[in-house]
DNA sequence: CAACGACCAGACAGACCTGTCTGTTCTCTG
DNA sequence: CAGAGAACAGACAGGTCTGTCTGGTCGTTG
């Protein structure tokens, strides 16, 4: 059992049960992951180094080294992580409702979630798209994302009936970007239920008739 | 006079009637602020030394510091400049309606002009609050900037007579952010048109009754 | 026991960063 | 003409960055 409890994010690993070959402790890869999730969510993939990830983890630098291989690819572990967690989350809230109309709602819900947590500094892959350029790791970690938030959106958007789904997608992502980002950048956390209110009015006339 | 011609944007060359103590020459002040701008919005405040920004303006490194003091000073300026700029633009944007309802609904335009750019790369506050610190220099430019586009919609909105202007404002800030985010995440520079046929339907109902 | 794999600690190379400093060239002013 | 000021080029210091490499320690397995 870990020393140190992250606080977030299902921890999922290992169990005694497979003790064979890994250790009952957690991997080093776990390790490594949680402290490049802290560090460079708070201050950015560039202003991280790896000194400072490999001092949290408590894991020498060929380790990590070994592991990732690159900077790089543990950024791209990281927002992979990111994508995972995020979609675990919204899968989740998602599931405490019945019809298409109240899932397409409850994303409103999980951003109010999201900006109670005191650790919350933005969208980790706009921020990380800030540092990076197009093409770039980030970026295609990026898309992969966003074609998953939208392939979401647009299929319960036809699932409630919508004349056009593409188009209520579409509204419905601006008012969940344009929430994250008063989120961060007005401190306004209560932005989310201002967002649902109109997502509201938006969904029923693109239902309705 | 210089043997390096920066080959870019107006010379504004001057005229001798001036020729008192200012120079015939763009300033190295002026020549400074061009290249760090590029070049900041470009690749990001962080992974752009000062080496390159000196460079490209043709100034000697003393200069700049003598100029500015400090990278931060330079970033402050960097910024600074682009509030500025997108206040003249979205100044004279609105300038060319006359009902508040309309200039509201030229903000979205605005946005139109501005993703037609192709060197669009997002939001220059956003991005660098990506990389900052809370409290940073960046940090209290970024909060000017919004308190400015705060109050102009908050005024707008008041002039149109909505009910409650600071809601109706908050939903337009929504999708303002939001088509920026779409913008640059998704590639989608078609987007400002779709925040636009929601602010409009938003506007109306906040007006009507 | 011996060998192996996983991991740790830390030195190191080579590059790049900000900021300072020296010395030179040019222009404008008295 | 003489001197002052502005700007040039570039070396330099001290730090940090990524990535590699050496050597030591521990637990497991044959």
């Amino acid at each position: 059992m870990p020393t140190k409890s992250p606080s977030t994010l299902a921890a999922g690993s290992s169990s005694t049960l497979d003790a064979g070959h890994v250790s009952g402790q957690r991997t080093a890869r776990d390790r490594l992951l949680d402290a490049a999730d802290e560090l460079f969510y708070e201050d950015g993939v560039l202003s991280v180094g790896i000194d400072r990830i490999i001092e949290r983890a408590g894991v020498a630098k060929a380790t990590l080294y070994s592991v990732f291989g690159s900077k790089d690819e543990l950024i791209r572990a990281y927002l992979h992580r990111r994508h995972l967690a995020r979609e675990a989350r919204i899968t989740a809230k998602l599931a405490l409702y019945d019809s298409p109309r109240d899932k397409l709602l409850a994303l409103y819900e999980a951003l109010d979630d999201l900006f109670a947590d005191r650790t919350f500094r933005g969208c980790a892959f706009l921020n990380a798209s800030a540092e990076s350029h197009p093409g770039s790791t980030i970026a295609v970690v990026s898309d992969e994302y966003r074609g998953w938030l939208r392939a979401l959106i647009v299929g319960l958007a036809t699932d409630a009936g919508a004349k056009d789904p593409k188009q209520l997608a579409e509204q419905l992502t601006l008012l969940y970007d344009g929430a994250i980002v008063g989120a961060k950048m007005d401190r306004n956390p209560s932005i989310a239920g201002a967002a649902r209110a109109v997502a509201e009015t938006l969904v029923d006339a693109a239902i309705a008739g």
